[in-house]
DNA sequence: AATATGATACGAGTTAATTCGTATAACAAT
DNA sequence: ATTGTTATACGAATTAACTCGTATCATATT
């Protein structure tokens, strides 16, 4: 059960990073760490470390070229929810995106005028 | 960040269990190890093992009264996908079902018909 | 140059998921 | 009743996520 470089899956921590980057821009540990502070109480090490395992994993890119290395998304944001969407359609929703669509539609309530628009 | 009883979210193991049983209904061990292993090769103890932990989790319930416990979901396969696509909107979506629909749209071709009737 | 500051690296501890072997208990068949 | 079959329970090993402390290295500041 390999998993696709393009396809690695981000854990919950990972993702709360993602998000503060795709937000940001490219940024550093410190920068990085002020953000997800205003939210949660992490130590500096912790998100330093989760970087680290991040870039491993090729989720992120670093620029090293300065002593504070500055980090940017592998991957956009669109195509990481796209690969979300497509595992949990798998897991969940024995592959069926309508049955996923059509799922998420009775939970919202009010908005759908949003996606006809879209149609 | 504490989960309401009725909200916790099965790992990836668990949920291959609860789409066995809610396809087949209440099954014993031995039921439940047997369909899996048509697609899978996971041993008996380790069916056993995840159905007893969910046990605790409330993610199942199950019928001692006979010497082979009978499993079956605690939760509906409905209220399960719903939970699931709310954590994913709040993990991965800012919050927005209309984000996670359109971008679910995108990724279909030609399906999209069906979540028109729908509406 | 010496020291203070601030960055990464490293390693260790905790918790949870997953795996399975073995012990033990219940029941059936002889 | 003794033996064989089949169940659950339990505990241990492995892996990954997360957490953080301490070491070490680079760069400022005096």
């Amino acid at each position: 059960m390999l998993r696709d470089k393009s396809d690695i899956k981000p854990t919950e921590a990972e993702l709360t990073l993602l998000n503060i980057l795709w937000k940001m821009g490219p940024a550093t540990v410190r920068q990085i760490h002020e953000t997800v502070s205003q939210t949660q109480t992490t130590g500096y090490t912790t998100v330093l470390k989760i970087l680290q395992i991040m870039h491993e994993k090729a989720l992120v890119i670093r620029d090293e070229s300065n002593r504070a290395h500055v980090y940017a998304p592998a991957n956009s944001e669109m195509v990481t929810q796209s690969s979300l969407l497509k595992d949990l359609v798998l897991k969940a929703f024995g592959g069926s995106t309508s049955k996923l669509v059509m799922r998420a539609l009775d939970n919202s309530t009010s908005k759908k005028e949003i996606e006809d628009i879209r149609q």
